[in-house]
DNA sequence: TTGAAAGCGCTAACAA
DNA sequence: TTGTTAGCGCTTTCAA
């Protein structure tokens, strides 16, 4: 392993003048940037992130704490991270809490706390005051993707408006009784993801003059099979089957199409079905969704991060931007897009 | 922050007594080692992961690259592998290389090299010699999982094996009409595996006297769109159709089993359909399939690294084992097994 | 079992 | 623009 001196001797110049012009940041000249480059090339050497990282006091690695790593929203919000840090020069460490109650405790005791990372992305978890707070105390930005975090700077969906953008869909369509498949209440807990969406699903029949039915709502757990068992309970009892369902994630909705499917009942024909996500299945199975793009919410939260992380020029370095500014907890809205395939359409006369 | 000497004052020690008492391995008083962590604590003092690498060389920390994080298989290696690792106080930094060409670059020729990960899990990637051997001249011991490295220690199941018992099991259910959704050649170039399973099903038709016929062959993308739209052809055509699928993974097999339903032939009494993964989803469709257990898989290869990275007690310090040493490059089969569900049976008489 | 002290390999003042 | 130098916060000899 060579090292910054083996650099420096090579290329005839300090180990000062070697560190500023492998950084780039600071003024160098362009001959010695190049007898530098041309140096450290020779000799295969790569600065030793925990040598800088104690000089410097930045490590240039973000750390992304997630509920579980095999679904598509955490996953694809990692993978737009990842890439965005990448991109940067920055490495990503996981913490996936799926391993249950200790693990969550030592990632936040201890892990986040060795000063491996510079900053923290939050995904879908909500933290405690106390979590927020360790963090904040030893001035680790944080970010949070998929729901508002108290104090603390998130980028989110608007799950009301999109729940009500589904749902008008299938009113425009001109169907009046429309079930929802929600999330049950054990799913609840982060950010109230499931009660906002029912929110906009009933503000949406509200604003159409269109009585809220109890009867018409059941919840799942958010996958398939749970999206399955909640349809045919709602399609296969005798008497006024709804001719749309709306549920609160595409998973869920394929759940119902292939509930439909088994008990003889034709899509969009008999029943429309619509979900929120743009899942990576949703477009085989032809199902109309709201669009959310979690690898571009990765992206974005990389963005604000280095805001601070990096305040380049035009930023003023605000050192407290991200706990004590006036926008530190304010959420960011992202965009999402309705996106209409063959699973909507105008209920059959009659 | 509290520092190592703030905690030496207050338990009334040196910082090398500190350091001692909190890494745990090397001898110390029990009072002292109470009167360490009690301040500590009270402290709130944790050891500075970048401090601690630069005097100690070691990060406690590994990178684990994958070819994308957003698919069951390699997520799931993942999580195996950080539940391990943060078992034993390790962190796992991530490198995912789906952004492209460029960012594998990057990841082979800095990011791992920097000293930042004390070894590395490689899943599912043909590494190239220069790639390996860049890791290896630099001490950090590697490993693969999903497929055989050169030189390096692999964990994979037996694709050979695996595929043979797939097909084996309609055979001994009375199949003889047996077609194949292999994986395209563009998915061969890791590791072979659709190859592999094509000989799998080749050998087993062979040991029953059953003539292998390339009209039963298709290949698809290893996706359930591509399983659904090879099942279309094979069902589709008139003529003599099979009466058994074996698809080189369970998402193609879900594709046919939709494929299926979408023709109108029913599973299984016209058509069998087997699979290999016990993929999330195949549960719920009522796939009979080979499972195999990616999380298992990683937490093993944490096994096998930690055996190097710590070696306690009875493993000899065999600083050479990971590059040179008889078993480096081995390829270490892991578990599957059998799960028969609803979606093979006998074939119908006549 | 404990303490003193010398680095680990870089970066960032400061000076030139 | 470049060089000199003093740490960054730990771990690990070595000596006691």
């Amino acid at each position: 392993m060579a090292g910054i001196d083996d650099v420096a001797r090579l290329a005839g110049v300090s180990t000062a003048t070697v560190s500023r012009a492998l950084s780039g940041s600071v003024k160098v000249s362009d001959a010695t940037r190049l007898k530098v480059t041309e140096a450290a090339d020779a000799l295969g050497y790569v600065v030793s992130s925990y040598a800088s990282s104690l000089a410097s006091g930045r490590t240039r690695n973000v750390g992304a704490v997630v509920p579980h790593l095999n679904r598509w929203f955490f996953a694809s919000v990692i993978e737009g991270a990842e890439r965005a840090l990448l991109r940067r020069g920055y490495d990503l460490t996981l913490y996936n809490l799926s391993g249950g109650g200790e693990e969550r405790r030592t990632v936040f005791e201890r892990h986040l706390l060795r000063q491996r990372v510079d900053a923290v992305i939050a995904i879908s978890l909500e933290l405690t005051d106390e979590e927020i707070g360790r963090l904040l105390r030893i001035g680790k930005p944080l970010v949070s993707v998929g729901g508002p975090l108290k104090g603390v700077r998130s980028l989110s969906i608007d799950d009301v408006a999109v729940a009500q953008l589904a749902t008008a869909h299938l009113i425009a369509l001109g169907h009046r009784r429309i079930a929802h498949i929600g999330g049950g209440r054990e799913y609840d807990l982060d950010f109230h993801i499931p009660t906002s969406r029912r929110h906009g699903y009933e503000r949406a029949l509200t604003a159409a003059g269109i009585p809220i039915e109890p009867a018409l709502y059941r919840t799942a757990d958010f996958t398939i099979a749970g999206g399955y068992a909640a349809a045919k309970q709602l399609l296969g009892t005798p008497g006024d089957r709804p001719t749309g369902i709306f549920a609160a994630s595409d998973e869920m909705a394929i759940g119902a199409l292939l509930a439909a499917r088994d008990l003889g009942i034709s899509v969009p024909h008999d029943v429309s079905v619509v979900g929120i996500d743009d899942y990576e299945l949703s477009e085989f199975f032809g199902l109309s969704t709201v669009a959310q793009f979690p690898g571009r919410q990765g992206e974005l939260a990389v963005d604000l991060l280095m805001r601070t992380l990096e305040p380049s020029g035009e930023h003023q370095p605000d050192a407290a931007s991200m706990s004590s500014s006036a926008d530190a907890g304010a959420t960011i809205p992202v965009p999402y897009e309705l996106i209409v395939r063959g699973s909507t359409a105008a209920p059959a006369l009659g």
